[in-house]
DNA sequence: ACTTTATATTACTCATGGGTAATATACGAG
DNA sequence: CTCGTATATTACCCATGAGTAATATAAAGT
């Protein structure tokens, strides 16, 4: 199975590795004009033939890819969930309050629901999904909602934010932000970031302990880091 | 149920309104056990069959009181609907500053949503419905959404309410309302009521010109607060 | 060249479920 | 009692669309 011979060029590689490449580029084609139809008509009334006819394949084609059209919407939403998950851990990694992070969160959160990938994390019905890929939806959906929750339990315990109900105010913090899946159009009057830039302000105002002044408040290095880590 | 010949009945009348109201109540029968089946399972995935065997009649039978299942789901939609238009109403009958009248909106529409009817205001796909019907819906939808927007800019008129973009202002807590009709259940942990009140406050906090001391915002307890202006 | 493997097509199957036709039954009206 | 209307049932039709052979084709490997 080892094909290697030269020791810098795998050009031996090449077929094989470009054939894998084309394979997962035509995968995300597939994908891609999928989630599209998905979004376009509703799952139900998208037919796997009108999404074959785009790619100007047929429908068994795409058999070759998926095993079957469940699974390609359960693939369209983990596309979007991957990234949802990348920034989580930017945001993990670097530093901050809990009202920093949160407002961080927000405005990474509202960008992504304003394209197709994001809009897939609200718009798809988890009952479509095989039973497996349902718990795997599931799972990611509460991790995503207990993220909300920390950075607001968080932000009480380092004093940037008022002591509130975390649970409530994290789900009406996502319902605005899992709203703009359902109501944005790129070809509309809002830019996505306009609508990340004040989402981070309004749905935060709020909570923050501090009027907002125009700055980022550092204010007391508090690095506590208590709380319930999932997982 | 009497049926009589009483002094102040119109007792001919009788045998056809009772046999009216009967049908009535048939049918409101039959938009309850869809809309449970419809919310349950889905639209799509819920049967006719399934509707009408919950209602110990058979499929044909429901043909008698609508034209096809996308007239139930519109039905079923109005229903809820209808009570939205009412306290609509009641709320702009009543007086009240433009906070005033949005929290008072905030607080009803959140009960609402807690509701299977409510929650068919948000979980349904108008592209189910009929062209017909699915206008009607739009008209309504944007309907609310104008009243949102207009007690806002009302509230920024009178001063109750900062400066804001009342459009995104709307749109955020239209998200955070209406996602309740996603996640909320009545066997959890939080009552409707609980959910409205928290909402009704938590949601104009940011916006409000005065912070919440107890009880009504007609009194200056604080004076504005420097700072901040947001857009 | 010849074989193998990946990928595509044509031509089907087939369960599902909305909707309809023909018909039966209950019931108030005359 | 009989007729007409409303409401229900049984027994269908049939469009739809996911999924599956059987098979063709093209490229990679030897």
């Amino acid at each position: 199975m080892d094909t290697r011979r030269s020791s810098s060029d795998p050009s031996p590689w090449m077929p094989f590795e470009s054939r894998r490449r084309a394979r997962d580029e035509k995968r995300e084609a597939v994908l891609r004009t999928a989630l599209q139809s998905f979004l376009e008509q509703g799952y139900h009334r998208a037919t796997l033939n009108d999404v074959a006819e785009r790619l100007n394949i047929t429908k068994p084609a795409l058999y070759n890819y998926f095993r079957g059209k469940d699974d390609i919407l359960f693939e369209c939403w983990a596309l979007g969930q991957e990234r949802v998950d990348e920034f989580i851990a930017e945001i993990e990694a670097s530093g901050g309050n809990g009202l920093a992070r949160l407002r961080r969160l927000i405005h990474a959160y509202a960008k992504i629901m304003a394209t197709d990938f994001g809009a897939s994390l609200v718009r798809f019905d988890p009952r479509d999904l095989s039973e497996k890929n349902r718990k795997i939806m599931r799972a990611s959906k509460k991790s995503v909602d207990l993220t909300f929750r920390r950075y607001i339990t968080e932000g009480i315990a380092d004093g940037s934010i008022k002591p509130c109900d975390a649970k409530l105010s994290a789900f009406a913090i996502a319902g605005s932000l899992n709203w703009i899946g359902h109501w944005y159009q790129r070809d509309g009057a809002l830019s996505a970031d306009s609508i990340a830039d004040e989402f981070s302000v309004r749905l935060t105002e709020g909570l923050a302990t501090k009027q907002i002044t125009s700055r980022a408040q550092s204010a007391p290095a508090k690095k506590q880091r208590s709380g319930g880590r999932p997982k």
